[in-house]
RNA sequence: CGGGGCGUGGCGCAGCCUGGUAGCGCACCUGUCUCGGGGUCAGGGGGUCGGAGGUUCAAAUCCUCUCGCCCCGACCA
């Protein structure tokens, strides 16, 4: 491709509204341009990296024999009264009715459509296992899109679905599918790591999220590698310590906290540690508020906490009114001395002796309390979010904690969908046998920002080599005035070309800072800059875009790197 | 949904308070000098000031309505 029939227009300014690099970078590069909330045009550019994308996963499904078809976006709505989503999904399903006023909505997602294709085309266990894919475009209408094509409206999404007779099928399946996964992310060569999820919306039990790791991850990871232990916070477990509670040394003691309402101004005012101090949430439960009672270093975890029998789900929160008429205090005086609600302790809290806490009334806090002496010893539940230094499940050793984005997700589903949509296949004695389904999603357009929030710098993207636009840019300097340098830019665009490399060739009648600055920004792995310079000494000036200094080779020698690097 | 903010040329913004013939930077076009890290100078094209209504001799500016977009909040005890 020569620059000059290209058509790319890169900014040096950025649109005011993008917040993250990656959408600031996709904007400035011409990878994309936003059309409304949520929705973006893929300019040539872009598509060009979407295209490397879907390409490697389309491999790497077919070669885990998956079979490629494609469903309609629109779907109508009785397959979701069906499956009973038509009431429970929400805002985020775009509805929409035709011209007869019969009900449509948007794919968000294809486990109805599929079941439909499932049960219509599969009849006998002899056809099992069958894993359907697609790859499309998808509509979830986000309450707030945001952070460029990371969290938008419009996206695409390759999605998979697998069939199979019985639970050792799905699990054979699903484990074909997370190899499927690793290698797909190896190949596009992003850093990332897979991870016990919560299975949340879709539904079944087994499931396991694909992050790529960047430090502006919306996913917060505890992981162990000497544990080979990786979760979601939401769903990362922390169980009892196994130390032994200190014993009491201070007495009880009620004193005044004029003003103090945040477990900050508490330990600002005693002078000690949040992790000496105890919170108390009130939320709404499953017959009148109940009071859950943390560590005040420690962060409550919704997931957890709506799943205990007498919480409401979604977890709620109690407004003030609620929590003053049942308690008499107002939030920010609680604590579990007295306390009339049905209470939760959280693990971390039973471990505790002379610790502060609220004391149900405004203006005053307890501190010296400890267990048995002054309330009784607490049952508890697992309620908050682990934290970096807590013991694995394992026990072989402490989490760490990364960010990371959700790329990838993979759910056993079970029966879910295959029998509230009666998807039967019949057995070898007769008998129909309801399908196990699994489901595996990756986000496609995902990926592309996922991968340079990884990958950048203050130049401009850094594209790993298999998800660039152009495998090499060849900068050729002053080739509008110096027949040499086009001479030998021509022949080496045309050589590389026909060795099978992307190769973009900036024939700009344009001063080299701005070719430089554009070959940077939009982040191509290989640059060969040829000049008058380069050639009076028989060579060309190479560099990656990694590297921070240009080595000059021989021509034959630039021809070889490159050659050799597009094999991979 | 609640709160806040913003809509002025392709992008980033000023002008609005205090009404009086729409401006700057980037990008774009022409020419010029320059020529290996986003150059110089000169000239130029491009805007129903989100939309509707109102006040006024006069509205980007004031008022009302409306549409769109962005941000914050959904752990605070």
């Amino acid at each position: 491709m020569r620059f000059s029939e290209f058509a790319l227009t890169t900014l040096k300014e950025v649109p005011a509204d993008a917040e993250i690099v990656s959408h600031k970078l996709m904007l400035r590069a011409g990878l994309v341009r936003r059309l409304s909330s949520g929705l973006f045009t893929w300019m040539p550019l872009g598509l060009r990296v979407l295209r490397k994308v879907e390409n490697v996963v389309r491999e790497e499904m077919d070669r885990a024999g998956a079979l490629e078809l494609l469903m309609p976006a629109v779907q109508p709505a009785e397959l979701w009264v069906e499956s009973g989503r038509w009431d429970k999904y929400g805002p985020l399903l775009l509805r929409m009715q035709d011209r007869h006023s019969r009900e449509f909505c948007f794919g968000p997602t294809h486990e109805e459509v599929i079941t439909d294709v499932a049960r219509s085309e599969l009849r006998s266990y002899k056809q099992l296992p069958v894993n359907y894919y697609q790859i499309q475009t998808k509509f979830r209408d986000e309450i707030r899109p945001r952070f460029g094509v990371m969290r938008s409206r419009e996206f695409i999404m390759k999605d998979a679905y697998s069939f199979d007779i019985d639970q050792d099928g799905l699990q054979k399946s699903y484990d074909r599918m997370h190899a499927a996964y690793t290698a797909i992310f190896e190949r596009l060569g992003l850093k990332f790591r897979v991870v016990d999820a919560d299975s949340g919306e879709i539904g079944g039990s087994r499931s396991q999220e694909f992050h790529v790791l960047a430090d502006s991850g919306e996913d917060a990871i505890a992981y162990c590698d000497e544990d080979h232990y990786a979760s979601n916070v939401e769903t990362a477990a922390t169980s009892k310590p196994d130390v032994d509670r200190a014993d009491a040394t201070e007495d009880l003691e009620k004193f005044p906290t004029p003003g103090v309402k945040t477990i900050e101004d508490l330990c600002e005012l005693l002078g000690v540690g949040a992790a000496q101090t105890v919170k108390t949430l009130v939320v709404e439960g499953t017959d009148g508020p109940v009071a859950l009672i943390l560590r005040g270093d420690h962060e409550l975890n919704a997931v957890k906490a709506q799943k205990l029998a007498g919480v409401a789900s979604p977890l709620t929160m109690a407004d003030p009114s609620t929590i003053w008429k049942a308690t008499g205090a107002n939030p920010g005086s609680l604590g579990p001395v007295g306390m009339t609600l049905p209470v939760y302790f959280d693990h971390a809290v039973a471990a505790l002796s002379d610790f502060t806490c609220g004391a149900n009334e405004d203006g005053f806090h307890y501190k010296g309390v400890n267990f048995e002496r002054d309330l009784p010893d607490p049952e508890t539940v697992d309620l908050r979010n682990v934290v970096i230094g807590d013991p694995t499940p394992g026990g072989k050793g402490t989490l760490s904690i990364a960010r990371g984005i959700e790329v990838g997700h993979i759910f056993q589903l079970g029966t879910q969908y295959s029998e509230a949509m009666n998807a039967t296949v019949q057995a070898s004695d007769g008998q129909n046998i309801v399908m196990e389904m699994g489901c595996y999603g990756i986000g496609i357009t995902r990926i592309v920002g996922a991968a340079i929030e990884q990958n950048h710098d203050e130049n401009g993207i850094v594209w790993p080599g298999p998800l660039a636009p152009f495998d090499v840019v060849l900068v050729a300097i002053n080739m509008h005035r110096s027949d040499d340098v086009r001479e030998a830019a021509e022949a080496l665009y045309a050589e590389l070309t026909e060795a099978g490399l992307d190769v973009l060739l900036d024939d700009r009648d344009a001063r080299p800072g701005v070719k430089f600055a554009d070959a940077e920004l939009i982040g191509i792995p290989h640059r060969v800059v040829i000049g008058d310079r380069g050639i009076a000494k028989g060579e060309l000036e190479y560099r990656h875009r990694r590297d921070t200094e240009s080595r000059d080779l021989k021509r034959e020698e630039v021809l070889n790197l490159l050659k050799e690097s597009s094999i991979r």
